[in-house]
DNA sequence: CCAACAGTTGAACAATCATTCAACTATTAA
DNA sequence: TTAATAGTTGAATGATTGTTCAACTGTTGG
């Protein structure tokens, strides 16, 4: 009968640094908070979308632009539209016929912007 | 014969502000940037991913204590391992049976930590 | 040398997801 | 009122991807 047997049946691995362990456990964040992070990087983890919010950033653009812009259809935006709404990662303004798409906040342009910096090393 | 005949056959609809569109066209950034900044935040958008950053944040630990820590087997951990490697996101040292694992820089925890500001709103 | 264990890896499988397509709503101009 | 156009949406499809499983490498202790 092995000390670990208690353990969750999770890993056929059994614990070498137990201390370790305990500590780092202490020091993570929620499991709740980490899915809320991850899923916000996955929004950004769609070239279509960053290219969107480059788009519109500065200048506010209807959805028949942007797919112009970035020579996509316009249900193909919308789409994705739909999905930066629903993080309000973007707001929009109806005028007539056309829905006119910006940035929600200065937020996501500042971690772009880092991003942006990382990956020019 | 319409005007836009010529434009690619990507989009369904016609410009309806040609120059919003040429000024947000120069603006953009290169194609390959795009792709770069979303495939890093693709990197970013896996809970198992990210949580692996953090555990490893500070303290190096090996797959097994990660393993233990996440409650994955080691396998599964050792495939996110190689992603995060390949992107550069971590660095390992061998010591005997052991491969302990780092976060590659600084500036990632800066990038993770504005995102945390973010979805606390 | 050999048994045990840490870690890696490729294939298979299931789940997720972006785009397409077609149908729909809503607004405008005639 | 009607035709045309901007935009949205749900279902279908194809591609991507995370985990599992089994087999493998490499190191250590007996």
């Amino acid at each position: 009968m092995n000390l670990f047997d208690k353990n969750p049946p999770c890993c056929e691995c059994e614990e070498i640094h137990k201390e370790i362990i305990d500590k780092r456990r202490e020091e993570m964040p929620e499991e709740s908070t980490l899915y809320d992070l991850s899923d916000f990087f996955k929004i950004l983890g769609d070239s279509t979308r960053v290219s969107i919010l480059f788009a519109i950033d500065g200048e506010p653009m209807c959805v028949c632009d942007i797919a112009n812009l970035l020579g996509m259809t316009k249900s193909a935006v919308s789409h994705q539209l739909k999905i930066l709404r629903q993080s309000y990662l973007v707001t929009y303004r109806k005028s007539g016929k056309n829905v006119y798409y910006t940035l929600a906040d200065d937020h996501v342009r500042d971690i772009i912007e880092k991003a942006l910096d990382h990956i020019k090393e």
